[in-house]
DNA sequence: AAGTGGTCTAGACCACCAT
DNA sequence: TGGTGGTCTAGACCACTTA
């Protein structure tokens, strides 16, 4: 049953959630078995279960009690499906609207060259290098609930030239996907900035509602080894049918000895 | 050095933390020192340093490259003070403005008793309820930034009385402090949900901006043992003055093996 | 090849909670 | 008091990056 080349504690995630996802703890009230009754279940350490659960409390699939006992989160209840979103690396917004029991679409508007102008600073490159501009709408059953665009620093895509590139892109895959594809890339580290602003008029043809409605955007700055800027991103969501959830776990927040 | 009944690895990541803030490791270009090196250093095993240092990445804090080496993360550069506030748990508005270099004032806007009605289903107890209801303002230098509403089921105050509760209250203690000084609980996991919307009139009046403004709004629930429901907030931020960053780690992205 | 972080073990003891 | 999760050790080996 174990396979090489997977860290165990992996695999142990995947059978716990395996478990909850065909829901054999219902019956239990959600009390997952105890660490030491796993370890010996999957024939591993007590360290490996614990890390497996680890990540599951921060996914915030599990919820974890000193001297009580480990459980499944009550969100799941009511969002039974959240569980796969969270276990996607780097999920895209194609299987984020999936997720929500959409049908989603993809619409390149543009893929085209520009300069960096103002980008320079944020992706650490001069002002007048050349930058890969992506500009696509996502659509959950026909109605548009995503704009984004994504630059990318032209001379990461060598050898291969724009007019390559631009031909077989593919729209409905992620950044990372195309980093990984064309750049050879991998997002090591991530800074994501949330905030909110009146959509302009251009934003708001596109995303089907009016000037001056509320939408939320999202500024995504991706980097490589060596720290390096790979990507800048910046996402528009339609604020009357988007919002972001998620799990704080203050047992895990950093602490400050006294 | 040594205290009793702080974990260690707490104890290792204060002194990590120290250093970093002390600018330790700027001649090092932001270089670490290897876990190794720390674990005797402290005179810790390897897996306590670990431990410490997984916390300090969760924070983004600090940057771990397999095979590489730790950094300390670059987004700190940019903004030094900001691990202050990563460090405290639970940290309320007043920090987090004068984090931000404003002064930080708090006005209390409304505190009575009110009905439970759409607010029984989160807090899961019955519609005729009553609940606590505390309205704030919260200003950076004079400029109110932020509108808060927390509601607190009424019984949880038990044995106090209401009105003792609405006389003594002490407008900068966050929600927390509220549930452990008049209710002896302590929240354990919480929910949060973000999202934006135009101002109405009233809110629009009180934050100082004009109705239709796009507002942040983020809605919290937080649970106690045995997951019941303690508190619900809803709090409103001016879009034009506040955004929200974080740091996201794929490699702590949960992931299925295959 | 050397050095780093990542995985894993077996076992110990502690802190917390329910009963 | 018994069972749970939380902390900690000492040591082993693996996987990755750089030189």
């Amino acid at each position: 049953m174990l396979r090489k080349n997977v860290p165990l504690t992996s695999q142990v995630l995947t059978e716990i959630l395996t478990l909850i996802e065909q829901g054999e703890f219902v019956s239990d009230n959600g009390e997952i078995p105890s660490e030491d009754e796993l370890s010996r279940r999957f024939g591993v350490s007590r360290t490996t279960v614990r890390e497996a659960l680890a990540k599951l409390e921060l996914g915030g699939v599990v919820i974890r009690r000193h001297g009580v006992g480990t459980y499944v989160s009550p969100v799941l209840t009511a969002h039974p499906g959240a569980v796969r979103v969270w276990l996607d690396d780097a999920p895209n917004f194609m299987d984020l609207i999936q997720q929500e029991g959409g049908q989603a679409d993809c619409t390149l508007v543009d893929i085209s060259l520009t300069q960096a102008g103002p980008l320079a600073g944020p992706l650490e490159i001069q002002p007048d290098s050349q930058l890969i501009a992506i500009e696509r709408i996502f659509r959950s059953d026909l109605v548009p609930v995503i704009h984004s665009t994504n630059y990318v620093a032209c001379d990461l895509i060598d050898p291969h030239s724009p007019e390559t590139v631009f031909a077989a892109y593919n729209c409905g895959e992620s950044v990372y996907d195309f980093l990984e594809q064309w750049c050879q890339r991998k997002v090591f580290n991530q800074k994501s900035e949330i905030g909110a602003i009146a959509a302009n008029d251009r934003l708001a043809a596109q995303l089907g509602c009016s000037p001056g409605d509320p939408l939320l955007w999202v500024e995504e700055i991706g980097y490589g080894k060596k720290l390096r800027p790979l990507f800048y991103g910046l996402n528009h969501f339609r604020a009357d049918l988007v919002s972001f959830t998620e799990m704080r776990h203050p047992s895990m927040w950093l602490r400050k000895s006294r």
